[in-house]
DNA sequence: AACATAAATGGCAGCGCTGTCAATTTATTT
DNA sequence: AAATAAATTGACAGCGCTGCCATTTATGTT
């Protein structure tokens, strides 16, 4: 066991100068002397000293910590998140503080919402980065602005007003996707859609419907069906729709994991993609790229959105003021090998 | 901004009784009396006290904290230790503290140790759960050990002792999966190994070559690749192996990403998988079920490892005893339909 | 050179909790 | 019922740091 750590007093006894000093020089206040400053951090350096995070959020009136719900979900998109996040608060004196999510706890809002009333008061977190998706979930946003909890959105759409929401033109996505699949010559297009009760699922759907109208194609409800974005369902969801006795020669799909199943559901059938089928995600999953058959897809800028939450919340919370309230960045289509002219 | 939070001091004023009983009852120490944990129970809940953790970490000598340094990866597999984790550490007075590396962090020994330095002397955790790749990186484990940092390894192996080492028959994991490519009648089989400079990748790739040797076949270098676990390389060796005059009726790949990359080269030359060409991949990752064609591979038991691995960590935290030092887990083939009889 | 002003440093309380030990209440014994 | 032991509760310091304000030192002005 390593024996007592290094404190602050250490330092300043062995630099010879008080405590004070010692912590301007590590938070690198202004009115330091230079010659105070190199002394201090020479005996830092030699006493390896580092502060105590829980002493300096104990003392603080602001803990200069920001939550980060992390859901236990297979998860590149997250670490994404999270990678910028952390290097946009590099050089300031914020942190993230993540919150590992039990599976369990974001079935039901009342435990999401437990563990985000556990952050504010436990860790006395400033405000909250907000990925899906609790983003999009109305009872969790609602509770956090009836809290007074800021916090920023990322990557999806609500109608309660947090701090900044950074979204993308999701419908017009799906619109782009639906258009490049008719204008290879499909017409009936297959749709399987997601947990439509979340806005930005119900959003892909209309730009799907959108682009069908658009080129006077009528909807056949035979085609659309709904999903859970999850891949049993979906496997479910893909034989329904090659079974049918007039299949359809192109099939949309609301994710990635949903055309990932159709893919597997064709192939097995033995037909071929795209020669036979072709098919569409949404999400651009890294995944997508190393598919058999590589994944035409719309991808979501990701880092962008994150970008642009972090740094409202920063500067939010370092200046009182908000600079915007929502934000648009734009995702596109991503044109791998799944789509191809119709037979 | 909510207002100040409810402290200890607020529910004993309340309760009419002293801070420290209430401590008493929210820490379930013994000797409370009944009455008084009934009483201020009441007032915890009427005030929704939540104690507020930076406090406690100052307060006792031991913070009852585990750290978990969360590589920022493709990462359905850390969830999955993470959740577990968790879910044990339930009902004991630990807590996993999750790190989040930036993708810069673990490129040099160098950071991923200050990373853990950060750990220990800041957040004042008592012990360590490390998950690959940390977990078989001996600069890594012997900083822990140098630095009397307690740590318990998940899914890998390594020279310098831990606490404990959860681990699979790696090597024999590897050699059923040649053994059942081989029973299937395939002889001229191609293998991308990994970086081999890693214990678990080396103990895979020995697996292998036993395998071949216990069955008579010679190992032939030209089918014999390097790899680094990534697709883009994967891809370069795939296209390697199956435009040689002679091309491997099997692909052996030493991870799944390895045999995503196989899978989409064979598709676009036209070679079916697996009437001819079977694949097999190693890890199987959530993807691997999805794959168009899915996946025959080895699964490593993580949930089992890391129940291992945690529940030897809390017992040697509350007990200071040790209870074993290796454990074996055993890991078995998952048979899907990438492999098939040689035509 | 004497004074005013600004810059640099230090002292000390207190953030919210738990450990130690002392004070009090309750149960047990003779 | 008094004396003793056991269980329960409370008072208070202190974990390591920062905010506030007092003090010291350097800088500028006439």
């Amino acid at each position: 066991m390593p024996g007592r750590n290094v404190t602050m007093q250490d330092v300043a006894d062995h630099a010879g100068v008080s405590m004070k000093s010692v912590s301007r020089v590590v938070n690198n206040e202004p009115s330091v002397s230079k010659k105070l400053r190199v002394k201090v951090e020479a005996s830092i350096a030699e006493l390896n000293f580092k502060p105590n995070v829980h002493a300096r959020y104990m003392a603080k009136a602001r803990s200069n910590l920001i939550g980060f719900p992390l859901p236990a979900l297979s998860a590149s998109f997250f670490s994404h998140i999270l990678d910028t996040a952390l290097e946009l608060c590099k050089g300031t004196p914020y942190n993230i503080l993540t919150y590992p999510m039990r599976r369990d706890d974001y079935h039901s809002t009342e435990s999401i919402t437990g563990v985000l009333e556990q952050m504010r008061v436990s860790s006395n977190i400033e405000a909250i980065l907000l990925p899906p998706p609790f983003s999009s979930d109305v009872k969790v946003t609602q509770w956090l602005e009836d809290n007074n909890v800021p916090f920023a959105c990322v990557g999806q759409i609500s109608e309660v007003k947090s701090l900044i929401h950074t979204t993308t033109n999701i419908e017009s996505g799906m619109y782009d996707a639906t258009q490049y699949v008719i204008d290879a010559g499909h017409c009936r297009i297959g749709y399987i859609s997601g947990p439509e009760h979340l806005l930005p699922v119900a959003e892909r759907k209309r730009g799907f419907l959108r682009a069908l109208e658009s080129n006077g194609i009528k909807p056949d409800p035979a085609l659309i069906l709904k999903g859970d974005f999850q891949f049993p369902k979906a496997l479910v969801s893909a034989k329904t729709l090659l079974t049918l006795p007039e299949r359809p020669t192109a099939i949309i799909c609301s994710n990635d994991i949903t055309a990932f199943a159709v893919l597997q559901v064709a192939n097995q059938m033995g037909i071929k993609v795209p020669e036979d089928l072709s098919v569409t995600g949404f999400d651009d999953i890294p995944e997508a790229d190393m598919s058999m058959v590589p994944l035409t897809t719309v991808r979501q800028p990701v880092e962008e959105m994150t970008l642009i939450a972090v740094q409202t919340l920063l500067s939010y919370l370092q200046t009182g003021e908000v600079v915007k309230y929502e934000s648009m960045c734009t995702n596109h289509l991503v044109i791998r090998r799944s789509v191809a002219p119709v037979n």
